[in-house]
DNA sequence: GTCTATATCCCGATAGAC
DNA sequence: GTCTATCGGGATATAGAC
């Protein structure tokens, strides 16, 4: 990847990806920008400046400061939709659960900028999202919520309110990209490694299946049913 | 802080009462905007006109736009440190996880302003607030994880890591406060009710406890190792 | 297509009238 | 003490030179 902005000579093929190039370094500086100050307080000028480019330059090639935003936010979402697989009462939930968890976490992780723009818009009273909340999310929530359900009366877990849960996976998850500054700040350390991810996913992991009292799934087996059983996966403790 | 009886002059109390008064407006407001657009973006105009009251009028009482701010985040720690009881060893792991957490929720949803505003501070990456992540509530965190490891060693929870244990309960929590406008959109909710609290409140307690394999203290009596016992408060489902 | 120069407005902060 | 008027600077956005 290079950062630097392509002011080169306009042959006929270059144009475009010089276009796309100077596109990719303007919205990944204005993701920065946007999840450090929110909406109100990043300017073009900041914007620009994490670009190497005029701010002119970002004007005319985003048009506004508005649809840049808007034009970032809906890239965030398109990621968000990426892993919001669909599940069936079918699934195991075990499987499931540590699957969703792993992903949500590997998006935080991965986009972290990302996430706190979407962040910022949410702790803002999401005025460009309300739409997409009540209405797309809002009926994913839903449906998960419903095979949630049918787990617990099948005896696969605890009858637990399936939206707390969902919402318990997105915050614990969303914590280390959010609040990455007091995360670092308090373990004293400059950077999650690799291993601390994967020590956190199978830390969530452990709580919210045993949490919830998912049995495993062990086909042509009888489950105990009041019985804590080990997990294969149990968290190192540090 | 007096409390003279002082008959004498009532235009001069008035005065004080007038200040006291305008400056508490000012700080409810400023708490308001500046959780909504974060620092850059909170403008004192606009805190003026939430606590409708000039412009220079704002500026007169709190010096300065950062002063202001700072004010409102060292109230925020404040409150936070009136709940960041100490525990011993010696104390039930139970009853001291579900009383932090109640606290928790309560003080987030009590003061959701102030959440969001020490949420958007430590999303900008924390410039105001580094040297006391990194010191005083650094210690508190290490002095709580090493008494949740000397549980762990007793046996009277499972050997997890304290650390991200606390995460999980702060940003599971802080969640219900800080991303309200996606919870509300999600839920189809104008505004969390108590029943709702409380019942998140059982949920996240239960889902901790159970998780981490919290064993219900019973004096003078055996304790079994390896059962998930019925907690008193298995949270209703819906 | 790119970037300089500029138009128009709002920012935080202050001086000075009352 | 309170508030109007204003300052210098920076905001978004655009017109026009190259």
């Amino acid at each position: 990847m290079t950062s630097s902005p392509c002011t080169a000579k306009p042959s006929a093929i270059s144009k475009e990806a010089t276009r796309a190039h100077n596109e990719q370094l303007i919205l990944a500086a204005a993701e920065r920008i946007f999840a450090r100050h929110g909406y109100r307080g990043a300017s073009v000028q900041a914007i620009a400046e994490a670009a190497r480019l005029p701010k002119s330059n970002v004007l005319y090639y985003m048009g506004s400061k508005q649809a840049l935003y808007v034009r970032l936010l809906a890239r965030m979402m398109q990621r968000w939709n990426a892993l919001l697989d669909d599940i069936s009462v079918e699934d195991d939930p075990a499987e499931v659960l540590t699957a969703f968890i792993r992903r949500k976490m590997q998006l935080s992780l991965r986009h972290p900028e990302g996430s706190r723009l979407f962040a910022a818009e949410i702790l803002g009273g999401a005025p460009f999202l309300q739409e997409y909340l009540s209405g797309e999310l809002r009926d994913w929530v839903e449906s998960r919520a419903r095979v949630f359900e049918q787990w617990a009366e099948r005896g696969l877990m605890d009858p637990v309110n399936p939206v707390w849960l969902i919402f318990l996976i997105w915050s614990s998850t969303q914590h280390y990209a959010d609040f990455e500054a007091q995360v670092l700040g308090i373990t004293g350390k400059e950077t999650l490694s690799e291993d601390d991810i994967e020590d956190i996913t199978r830390f969530l992991s452990r709580i919210v299946l045993k949490g919830c009292g998912v049995r495993q799934h062990k086909k042509g087996r009888d489950v105990q049913s009041d019985a804590a059983p080990d997990l294969p996966f149990v968290a190192a403790s540090d």
